[in-house]
DNA sequence: ATCTATATGTAAACAATGTTCACATCCAAT
DNA sequence: ATTGGATGTGAACATTGTTTACATATAGAT
C-alpha cells in the first residue's frame, strides 16, 4: 500500500473503488459513502472515478450488484453443503441469509434501495434475478415447488419472513434492543415454526 | 397559500416543514428531501429550519416518528373495525401494514433507516415501542399471544413475514415486476397461510 | 524503436447542499 | 412603551458531485 504510490495509473481503479466502497460503508454506513472519500481512500483523484463509473450512484449500483451475487453464492454453497451432509437445508438457508444480513448490515442495505442505485441497470437486474430464481425454484430447492417461474404463497411466505426477519435485525427498532445471540435463537425457532408449514404439503 | 406570504413569522413552520418533506418524498423520493428544498417549499429561508430541527437528520427523526404513529393508528383503528364487524382480524392488520406501505412508499422506507434518523431519539423510539407493542400482544391482539413483553416465534413469524413482504414490494426486484394488484393477490394468501400457523396452537 | 490513438489520470472550477453567524423582526410579559 | 426571547433573514463557508481542459501512460501499427 505504499511502494506503488508513484504510478500514474492505477491499474485496477474500478475494482479498488469498490473494495473502497466496501470499507466505508462496512465501517461507516453506506450514508458515509462518498466519492470522494472513496477516490482519497484509493490514493486517486476525485474525478478519476468518473473514468469508470457514471455516476456516483452508478458506482452504488455495481456495489449493490456485487452484494446481491455474494448473498447468491452464499446460498448456493450453503444449500449444498447442507444436502451433501444431509442437513436440513430449508433451515440451513434461510439463517444463511439472517446471518449474511446480520455480518454484513451494509452490504444487505446496500442491495435493495432502490432510491440509490440503477433499479434498471443490466447487471443488477441479473444478479437480482438470480437471487429471485433461488427463491422461485422452491427457496433454493429446499421446499417443494409447484413453478419455477412464479411464487407460490409457500415460497413468498419463505422468502418474505427470513427476509422480514433480516430487515427487522439490521433497522428497526429491534435491531438496537436484541442481542445477536438472541436474534439467531429467535430466527431459529421461527424457522421451525416455517418448515412445517411450507413442508406440509 | 397566497395571500399569508407576507408575514415574517411563519407561524407552524416545524409542522409546515414536516408537510414539506411529505409532499417531496412521497413525490421524488426521500432521497431528493433536502433542506433547502423543503424551505423553499414552505416559503422561508434555509436558516430558519434550524430553529426548529437541530439537524436534517433531526428533520428526518421527526418524519419518521409521525410515519411510525400513522402506521401504528391505522393498525389499530383496522383491528377495531374488523373486530367490531367480526372479520378476520389477523388478515385484516397484515393487509394493512402492507397497504401502507404499497400506498405510502415514501413513509415506509423512511421509518425504518436507522442510518439517516437518530433512532435513539426519545419520540421515536416511543413511537417505534407503540408499534412494537401491538405487534408483542399477539400482532395487535389478533393471534395468541403467550408474552406481552417478548416476541413469540408466532408473532415474530407474523410480523416478520408482512414486514418482509412490504419491504419486498417496495424495494427489491419484485416491486418493479409486479402489479399492485398481483401484490395483494400474493399477500392474501401469504396471510391465509399465515393464519393457519398462528393461530394453530 | 517510434509514432500515435486511446485509455486513464490530474487540477481547477462550478453548482448544490448542510450549516453557522451576525443581524432583523416580531410577540408577550412586565 | 420597553425589553427579552423566540423566530426569521442574508451572507458566508466547507463538503460533495460533477464537468472541463489538460497530462500521462499503454498498446498496436509502422
Amino acid at each position: 500500500m505504499s511502494n506503488k504510490k508513484q504510478r500514474y495509473h492505477h491499474g485496477h481503479l474500478s475494482e479498488s473503488l469498490l473494495q473502497a466502497v466496501n470499507d466505508i460503508a462496512s465501517q461507516f454506513g453506506i450514508e458515509a459513502v462518498t466519492l470522494r472519500g472513496c477516490a482519497k481512500h484509493v490514493g486517486v483523484s476525485p474525478a478519476a472515478a468518473f473514468r469508470h463509473f457514471q455516476d456516483k450512484r452508478a458506482l452504488l449500483t455495481a456495489f449493490a450488484t456485487r452484494a446481491l451475487n455474494q448473498l447468491a453464492d452464499t446460498l448456493a454453497a450453503t444449500e449444498e453443503a447442507a444436502r451433501s451432509a444431509n442437513h436440513d437445508s430449508f433451515h440451513a438457508v434461510g439463517m444463511a441469509y439472517i446471518s449474511f444480513a446480520l455480518e454484513n448490515p451494509a452490504l444487505f442495505r446496500a442491495m435493495w434501495r432502490e432510491e440509490t442505485i440503477y433499479s434498471r441497470d443490466e447487471d443488477y437486474l441479473a444478479a437480482a434475478e438470480r437471487l429471485v430464481g433461488y427463491l422461485k425454484e422452491g427457496f433454493a430447492g429446499t421446499i417443494e415447488d409447484e413453478d419455477p417461474n412464479d411464487f407460490s404463497p409457500h415460497e413468498m411466505l419463505a422468502w418474505s419472513s427470513v427476509h422480514g426477519m433480516a430487515n427487522l435485525f439490521v433497522d428497526g427498532p429491534i435491531a438496537s434492543q436484541m442481542q445477536q445471540e438472541q436474534k439467531i435463537q429467535l430466527a431459529e425457532s421461527v424457522l421451525s415454526e416455517l418448515k412445517s408449514t411450507c413442508n406440509s404439503q
